[in-house]
DNA sequence: GCCAACGTTGGC
DNA sequence: GCCAACGTTGGC
């Protein structure tokens, strides 16, 4: 199974309102690497960070489950919809969403700035510069870093 | 609101 | 297939 990080701005998607779905479709992914990820790597049991961007604090919120393998994204095909692509080919769709089921949420988020001065997730993704794919793999070492963070004080 | 960084597009 | 221009993202 995979570790992951997931992106969202709590103003559009907050864990808050996942927790309260349940179950919620991680939709408006329109990136070629990040839907290679889906299409390719995310399996059912998979678990991921859930992480708020833009708005403070920045930082990792808890943590979700996969339940649903890829599939096509249906905002591609709504023309109502902020993510509509009118290039999308229902017969050979573009975007693909997974579903994802709240797990957890921290008591306290773990900021951007700490994950910045933790010298163990130097490399990792969303830390580094310029990295601004919204769906990042996680290593297991990460992982493991990050969540004793949520513990300490 | 700014800016750096990157992805995507489109002309050639 | 290259690459410049443009748009978008995300942290601050």
């Amino acid at each position: 199974m995979n570790y992951w990080l997931l992106r969202s701005e709590p103003d559009v998607y907050s864990i808050d309102d996942l927790k309260k779905e349940d179950v919620g479709m991680w939709e408006g992914c329109r990136n070629y690497t990040v839907r290679n990820f889906l299409r390719d790597r995310f399996k059912v049991g998979d678990l991921c960070f859930f992480y708020h961007s833009n708005i403070a604090p920045v930082g990792i919120i808890g943590i979700m489950e996969v339940v649903r393998e890829a599939y096509p994204d249906p905002t591609q095909f709504d023309p109502k919809s902020e993510y509509y692509d009118p290039k999308a080919d229902p017969a050979n769709p573009r975007w693909l969403v997974v579903d994802v089921k709240f797990v957890k949420k921290f008591d306290k988020c773990v900021e951007l700035s700490a994950l910045k001065a933790n010298p163990k997730l130097a490399s990792m993704g969303v830390v580094m510069k310029g990295q601004r794919l919204s769906i990042m793999p996680v290593t297991d070492a990460e992982w493991t870093e990050v969540l004793r963070m949520t513990s300490e004080d």
